[in-house]
DNA sequence: ACCCTTTTGTAAAGGGCGCAGCGTTATTAA
DNA sequence: TTAATAACGCTGCGCCCTTTACAAAAGGGT
């Protein structure tokens, strides 16, 4: 005998999902009367009615007392998406510091939180680092810890399935680390943690430069170089996590092409690790020659990896993000010629426009990914924090 | 005003798609009762009952009377899918031969023509092969034009949106051809043209050597070296229907691979470019020590490209396909260990069983998946063939 | 030969839902 | 004040699925 395949429609469930319906049709847009939703879902008036009436007493939708904006008749309630029903948390666990930030169902912004972080802090202090970056959320709006739906934590380095970063890390001792279990102690809901480039990239198709595309490499140009793919509209994360980690191939020249700017001749002495990138891509664009030259090396080295990556995926747009895309203005045009050269298709290039945001956003947006999945995908719940 | 965002769903519709449940239900299953349907879908057995004789009179479904095989009680009517409703034709455009071959709904096949093309023939010679590979298949079967419901073409090359093979082809003068718009004046059926790497991925998942797997890597080894990509269990094109095609980044030795086998040393005078590889590949497996030395350097050559593949997208499986796959025993091992030297997690290894019908066969699942998408896609429509 | 058990086939009753239609209400323009 | 407009809200209708019940068709045992 056969397993269940597939789930017949019962009559409950066709009232279920004519309100997950109403609820996808009014999230997203601006306050709607009825007949507007009426409109867009395709649903008869009074059936409208009725589904909203239900949604309004489970308290996912809220009434908005007509305004003086109808123009002739009388006017209609409008109705608005609950979107402070639930919260979210994204978290970015950088070497340097630890970002926050806490938003609505809609993504709205509530509190951001940004706390230093010493480079070399091994594991357990830099988990505290991040304990108390997320209650300078909760304190900031004044929500309790069940009342947050999801949790991302951003963190280099490739994640497995089970949330741990087993293959390698640059964090001191993170491999040992597994944060959902640390998290889970505080916070019932769902908890994820996803690599950096990958919730990068994300961000960049929620908010950012590719808004617009489907098909999205997103390559994070900094001291570590790494990439996160988007294809047909979907994070992909590969078999076992480690989608986008080309960079581990020598022939690619992602781990050496940061050294053409460490090692720049024009370096002045003193100058730390950190900040000698920064000064020579101020100096190339004062036109030093050295300066020029390591640019010119480095965005070599790491278009030859970007060409691996566009010739594999074909997307339709690449973009530039990490530390140094705030000198994208000296990277893209040779970026380009370079992908010319050498792809057969070559794809509008950008820039990154969330700059170091880039990646807590898109832990926030991957903690929404997984709220809508569990509580608008398959039937519309009571509204509540779902469970782990 | 904003447009109609979800389909809300009405009681007619409910009936829809509860009848496509029990088609889902019963597709893919041996001949069934009406209480094994209402089990797997989870409705009721009079309700399933109604169902089921609304799709044997549109004839979706064909009684079977019952055989003696119940053990106690009233031995049930069981129903089939009527997979000889409709037929799709899978063709591949190679350049030594036309395979077409025809199938039902299932995927049974139903007849197979083969015929032998120039490889320098002009496209209008090679439509005029193909036509006939399709007319034998037809004529084979007694089906009529009308009676095709799908058919899918696989040409070498990448393959843009149109259909048309803009960027490149190996095939003499190919690149003018659109071969839907030739096929359309005898069919009016949906027509659509694929490379033959991403064909032959899609039929080693279907029926050949990763039928368990979501992420593949299909890597054919021949003469040309190409690579089709499936991820998250669906063929991607990318944007521009250009991904796989890394074989043309220089720097990954896919053009210049081969050669080492065209070139080895002992390799007898006089033997014919196309029979080169299978010599050497024979003489290595009987000890000729410069025949090894080529396969290695092959070998060595073809991991390159196919570590930056698995890089790029951590595939769960990498199938190796083509004409050299033949040889897989030579080349297996060897790959494997490359890979262990520069990926970070290498995943298995196989070669392909399909041999030469593979990319037959994969066009063959891309006719299949467009009728699924049409006919059981949405809604459940009448059985015939939909328009193109 | 008969009855009992088991399972299928079929008919009738019941309930839920969405739809169409129409009267009611609230507002603006004249 | 009246007409026009558009949202609100109620009633009856039809459809679909479910539950319940009963008849029909086998096999096995007495």
């Amino acid at each position: 005998m056969t397993e269940q395949v597939t789930t017949g429609t019962d009559v409950n469930r066709m009232r279920e999902l004519n309100a997950l319906s109403i609820v996808r049709a009014l999230r997203g847009n601006p306050p709607s009367t009825v007949t507007e939703l009426a409109g867009r879902t395709g649903l008869s008036r009074p059936g409208t009615d009725v589904i909203v009436q239900g949604l309004v007493a489970d308290g996912w939708l809220t009434v908005v007392e007509p305004d003086g904006s109808s123009v002739v008749g009388r006017p209609a309630r409008r109705y608005r998406f609950n979107a402070g029903t639930g919260h979210v948390i994204g978290v970015d666990v950088g070497a340097h510091k630890v970002l926050a930030i806490l938003a609505d169902l809609d993504g709205a912004v509530a509190w951001t939180s940004r706390l230093p972080v010493d480079p070399g802090a091994d594991p357990a202090a830099r988990l505290t680092v991040v304990d108390a970056a997320i209650e300078e959320c909760l304190a900031g709006t004044g929500l309790r810890p069940d009342e947050i739906w999801a949790i991302t934590v951003g963190v280099t380095g490739p994640v497995d399935a089970s949330g741990r970063t087993t293959l390698f890390t640059p964090l001191p001792g993170w491999a040992s680390v597994n944060p959902p279990e640390h998290l889970a102690a505080r916070f019932s809901c769902p908890i994820q943690v996803e690599n950096d480039c990958k919730l990068a990239a994300l961000a960049e198709r929620w908010q950012g430069a590719a808004r617009d595309a489907d098909d999205i490499v997103y390559v994070q140009a900094g001291m570590r170089t790494g990439a996160g793919l988007i294809i047909d509209g979907t994070l992909r994360r590969g078999y076992g996590g480690a989608a986008g980690e080309l960079g581990a191939l020598r022939a690619v020249r992602w781990l050496t092409a940061p050294s053409h700017l460490e090692n720049c001749a024009s370096l002045p002495a003193g100058i730390d690790t950190d900040d000698a990138a920064a000064w020579v891509f101020n100096a190339a664009r004062a036109g030093d020659k050295a300066a020029r030259t390591a640019v010119r090396r480095y965005t070599r080295d790491l278009a030859v990896g970007t060409a691996a990556l566009v010739l594999t995926l074909d997307p339709q747009v690449v973009v530039l993000g990490g530390g140094f895309s705030r000198s994208a203005d000296l990277i893209l045009d040779q970026l380009a010629r370079e992908l010319g050269r050498t792809c057969l298709r070559v794809p509008e290039l950008r820039a990154s426009t969330l700059g170091a945001q880039g990646v807590a956003l898109g832990a926030l947006r991957l903690a929404l990914n997984e709220v809508d999945a569990r509580v608008f995908g398959v039937g519309l719940l009571a509204p509540a924090a779902p469970r782990a």
